[in-house]
DNA sequence: CGATTAGTCTATTAAATACATAGATTTAAT
DNA sequence: ATTAAATCTATGTATTTAATAGACTAATCG
């Protein structure tokens, strides 16, 4: 399952990706606008900022923005930052590889074929989806559902 | 990521598919050879059994067995049965479909188009992989150990 | 029948994680 | 100085995970 916390994290980074180069967005702005509780939403950009996804500026004209444009900035990155490694078993991960504790022989566990194939699977979508891609698709989607609309 | 829970049910069902046809296999038996705790393994063997995918026998001579052929038995059922649905946000589950309280617009939100794709990557994976799959793959991982072991 | 074997059911518990909320502090702009 | 904003630290509650313990039920065998 993905977190509340991961979810809220790729919401509020989306509307900081449709804002880029706008100058920063107000914490309060991204709760209002995606419904995120406000004092859990500035625990979760503080950490996107300890990670390098995001920048901010203290005080009165402040607020958050992304620390790279949102073409560089992709899902996996994200998931990883703030969920750890998107493998669903430590010794198929890539990024923070472990043994298994409880496992007897690595090479020949049949879970971990498995869990290979669909870790493989899951980062292939993940790291190839920027913040710039899913906009565009919103953005479609946006104008579909208007002229479905219309035509009712 | 994946828990104990149904990583020992796995490992439990290749065993079990392994013994297909040869009569129950004891508790004890599975919990020696896969280094499961014992008790934990009662739960998890008997909550698949209510789920429909194993048999039991009591008594002398009883034990568990695969209620289907292990190549009608696919890694999607037993982490559905155990873990709930694959999908990592309710509103792309197939099978336990719930609309997010959290979201605003489930048409236009840019997180659950990803989810969609992670959720269909998965499911592809997970619902064609059979114990028979896995039971086979294993076997050959296993000659081509020996065949190093042989050559070293 | 009755002893043994083996699954079944019901509690309980310790630890970790998720999802927040509250309040004080620091920094920057006007 | 005042105000606006992010930052830091602490706390709390509920849920889930990964077990463990013990009593109960059913089947077999002599």
């Amino acid at each position: 399952m993905l977190t509340h916390k991961s979810k809220y994290a790729l919401k509020a980074l989306l509307v900081l990706a449709k804002e880029f180069g706008q100058g920063p967005v107000l914490i309060s702005e991204i709760s209002r606008r995606e419904e995120i509780p406000r004092k859990f939403l500035e625990l979760i950009l503080l950490e996107l900022k300890n990670e390098g996804l995001l920048g901010s500026k203290k005080g009165k004209g402040g607020g958050y923005f992304l620390a790279r444009p949102p073409h560089a900035i992709h899902f996996g990155d994200v998931l990883r930052a703030l969920d750890g490694p998107i493998a669903m078993t430590s010794c198929v991960s890539q990024t923070g590889y472990r043994r298994c504790e409880d496992c007897i022989d690595e090479r020949t566990c049949g879970v971990r074929l498995v869990m290979k194939e669909v870790r493989d699977a899951m980062a292939k979508i993940l790291d190839a989806t920027s913040l710039t891609d899913i906009l565009k698709r919103v953005e479609i989607v946006g104008w579909n559902k208007e002229a479905l609309s219309y035509s009712i």
